[in-house]
DNA sequence: AGCTGTGGCAGGGAGG
DNA sequence: CCTCCCTGCCAC
């Protein structure tokens, strides 16, 4: 008995199990009731060196740590995938049994977990499938051929296509289950049934939907468990589960079991497409839709609490509808899927899973795919913090323009290349090169995208890159993870401090060369440029000389261009494009906490005070005053939407031990007569008259507003406008600030001599004194 | 049970 | 009033 790894930190507490061979086998183990175990002596452990199977496409087990010496009574075989049965009794009994070699103080085995990965992973790529009553020859047949169908350590298999899909759409009304269905049991049986027979007939690989994970999946099976229905749509035949139904086994929480299929939500596609543009207001389907201009003018909206009396008034409206949802989904998909698809073919995951998978998760899984390809230990995460981040802020505040943000394309990356940044536990040293051989690799297919004749492979390449994207930006976080194997919180703070340096280099530069520097933020910054530079060709050659100054890889690009910029504070300001259209950054303007009527406010303001109307602004405010106060609005413009991070359990255990203190949000959790869990979000507005009350005492709900008897509080709301309107104060002279935001009286309001103040933020000491008017020239237009 | 990072603004409530 | 602490949301 030989350990299969090598390794220099054995001492950290490195395992080898040796499975005789067998790497298709997922290894779960679970501490025996016998051993008392420590939780912070868990971690995760891993994967097995397969002399049979392929190299890299190892599969993931977990280890307790026990105390002492132990050796647990049996040995238990869990094949996830009935239909692999014959492959494993086959397997062991080749291999006689299971050997395990043991070092140090860890435990043997207690259960084996089989789940065959790659072979899904395999089948799914090249579109054939597995079918029930497979030989153990036809399965090595198929293994021999993943085997040829590997590149290698961190390249791309050769890429073919997803299988085939199909979407899965529940309906309800949001009251509640029991009023859409409990007068039709038996439409619902029969639906259900058909759901079962159309899925086996189509035999997809894939199921999609909306939210299919956390709505979709678990409320169809509800429905089955009340009709006594089996949701027998695994390919072996078997009923789909939730993680809850089935323990808690080493699987995700959430993560559903759909025997040889895989299970993709858009939504979470589309979240973590967010993650890097950042840009989209809500992750609703219809929204969504619309979006990526997906929605089509005809299509059918129903409200969610429409959706039983549309069914019972015109059944077919709400097919229709629901066809339009099946539609948008699946465009959805087409667009964001292939992102995670594509990284199938680089990741030992399941597609389904990586859909699922965050950033670190994905790099963790490239290193310990090429480490155990070079059959070498691995480490376990170092403790410590990381101490810098990017460096942020503001210069000037007010009105400037036109104004020019340069920002390096991929900053972090770029110097992580450039200074060979890598963690120091990586005695392979694959973290760089890996780092190194992705972006140029996607740099090279970006090319080739950009050279596609075809459409379609166009799209194809784009999304290839796309997906190297995501990794390549991940790297610089997971140095960072305070759980990830090779964190190096040393590396992580050089990294930000070399970005901090080469920001600061900017900035000097763009001084030197007459730039008016106004906001920078990490990796970009915001400036005016120097009065003889006008124009676009201009300011992209000026941009062009600022670069020439910069260190060697590291690429300074005009990024944008606009006709002015409303600065207020560090990552809040506001744009105004030469097309006109306005974009607002920063929590304090666009923030979803803030009520509707308020952000509708700043962002009226915002856009009088960019096209210096100080009439306009007057007006603005004067109206939001008297839509206040004539309970002109209804209660979706003055609620406040809140999303509850705690239940109501824990946040009243909180409350009550004073580790914080009461909420409106809250309160009015607690008023709902269902349910309410963490995440939800809770529509609420403040009652009352004084504009001081407490909100957690004078909060209701907002589907309890009636408008025939409003009862908001008038005086809290128009204070709450005031307080919006602060934030333009430093932008005006104290005594024209007052006459602007404030009701007519018996003189009409009057702009005359009133003008906008820009001036040098405080706290600059390098920054020479500036006057009013100096910053830009559009005042003079 | 799994979870990528730091920096920044604002609001509400409690207590000085 | 102010400060502190906590939470939520946002930029990059």
């Amino acid at each position: 008995m030989t350990p299969l790894l090598r390794g220099h930190n054995t001492e950290e507490g490195i395992l080898a199990v040796h499975p005789s061979g067998n790497a298709s086998m997922r290894l779960y183990i679970r501490g025996a009731k016998s051993v008392t175990t420590r939780d912070e002596e868990f971690f995760p452990f891993f994967y097995l060196s397969d002399p049979f199977l392929l190299d890299g496409f190892n599969q993931k087990f977990w280890l307790k740590k026990a105390e002492g010496a132990l050796a647990f009574s049996h040995i238990c075989v869990f094949p996830a995938w009935p239909v692999l049965w014959d492959a494993v009794r086959h397997m062991l009994d080749r291999f006689n049994t299971l050997t395990t070699t043991r070092i140090e103080s860890y435990a043997q085995l207690d259960a084996i977990h089989l789940i065959p990965d790659p072979v899904t992973q395999f089948l799914l790529q090249t579109g054939r499938t597995l079918f029930k009553g497979m030989s153990f020859d036809d399965l090595h047949r198929l293994q021999l051929d993943i085997e040829t169908y590997t590149d290698g350590p961190y390249r791309f298999s050769k890429a073919t296509r997803p299988g085939d899909r199909i979407i899965l759409i529940a309906l309800t009304d949001n009251r509640g289950w029991n009023t859409v269905i409990d007068g039709r049991k038996h439409d619902e049986r029969r639906m259900l049934h058909d759901l079962v027979r159309v899925i086996n007939e189509r035999d997809p690989d894939v199921i999609e939907g909306h939210n299919i994970i956390a709505f979709d999946l678990p409320y169809i099976l509800t429905r089955c468990a009340r009709h006594d229905v089996e949701l027998t749509i695994g390919r072996d035949g078997s009923a789909a589960k939730t993680a809850e139904a089935r323990g808690s086994a080493g699987e995700y929480p959430g993560e559903p079991a759909i025997a040889g299929r895989h299970v993709v939500d858009t939504l979470h596609l589309v979240q973590s497409y967010d993650q890097s543009k950042r840009n989209m207001e809500s992750y609703g389907l219809k929204y969504v839709a619309r979006y990526f201009g997906f929605a089509s003018p005809d299509r059918v909206y129903v409200n969610g609490d429409r959706i039983s009396a549309t069914w019972d008034e015109e059944p077919e409206m709400l097919v229709r509808y629901a066809l339009d949802d099946v539609r948008e989904t699946g465009l959805i998909s087409e667009h964001l899927s292939p992102i995670s698809f594509y990284l199938t073919q680089l990741l030992p995951s399941p597609y389904g899973t990586i859909t699922r998978m965050g950033s670190a998760a994905k790099i963790e899984q490239l290193m310990s795919r090429e480490y155990l390809r070079q059959k070498h230990s691995l480490p376990r995460p170092s403790q410590g913090i990381q101490t810098t981040g990017g460096y942020t802020d503001v210069y000037v505040t007010g009105v400037v323009g036109p104004v020019v943000h340069a920002d390096v394309a991929s900053l972090y990356p770029s110097i992580m290349i450039g200074n060979g940044i890598g963690p120091a536990k990586d005695t392979l040293g694959i973290f760089t090169a890996m780092l190194e051989e992705l972006t140029s690799q996607r740099l090279e297919i970006k090319q080739k995208a950009r050279a596609a004749a075809d459409s379609v492979e166009r799209s194809r390449l784009d999304a290839e890159q796309s997906s190297l994207k995501i990794l390549i930006n991940s790297f610089y976080g997971y140095l960072g993870y305070s759980r990830a194997l090779f964190n190096d919180y040393a590396q992580a703070d050089a990294v930000t401090q070399a970005g901090q340096e080469i920001l600061r280099k900017i900035i000097a530069e763009l001084r030197e060369h007459f730039g008016i520097v106004v906001e920078v933020d990490t990796d970009g910054v915001f400036f005016v440029p120097p009065p003889d530079c006008i124009g676009e060709e201009a300011e992209r050659s000026f941009v062009r000389t600022i670069a020439l100054t910069l260190p060697p890889r590291i690429f300074l690009e005009l990024d944008g261009r606009y006709r002015r910029m409303l600065s207020y504070k560090k990552k809040n300001y506001a744009l105004l494009g030469y097309d006109d259209r306005l974009t607002m950054k920063g929590s304090s303007l666009i923030s979803r906490s803030i009520e509707r009527f308020g952000r509708a406010f700043v962002r009226q303001a915002v856009e009088r005070i960019l096209n210096n109307d100080i009439d306009g602004l007057h007006r603005v405010y004067v109206n939001t005053v008297s839509a206040i106060q004539g309970h002109e609005m209804s209660v979706s413009e003055f609620a406040r939407v809140e999303t509850l991070k705690d239940s109501l359990e824990t946040y009243d255990r909180e409350v009550l031990t004073g580790k914080r203190n009461r909420s409106a949000a809250y309160e009015v959790a607690r008023q709902l007569e269902r349910r309410v869990r963490s995440g939800e979000r809770v529509v609420y507005y403040i009652t009352g008259t004084d504009p001081n009350v407490k909100g957690f005492e004078n909060c209701k709900q907002a589907e309890d507003w009636d408008p025939h008897f409003p009862d908001e509080n008038i005086a809290y709301y128009v204070k709450r406008l005031d307080e919006f309107a602060q934030k333009f104060k430093d932008f005006f002279r104290p005594q024209d600030f007052v006459r602007i935001f404030a009701p007519d009286d018996l003189f009409p309001f009057s702009s005359e001599g009133v003008e906008i103040i820009t001036t040098a933020a405080p706290g600059q000491p390098d920054e020479p004194e500036e006057t009013p008017g100096k910053f830009g020239i559009w005042l003079d237009e």
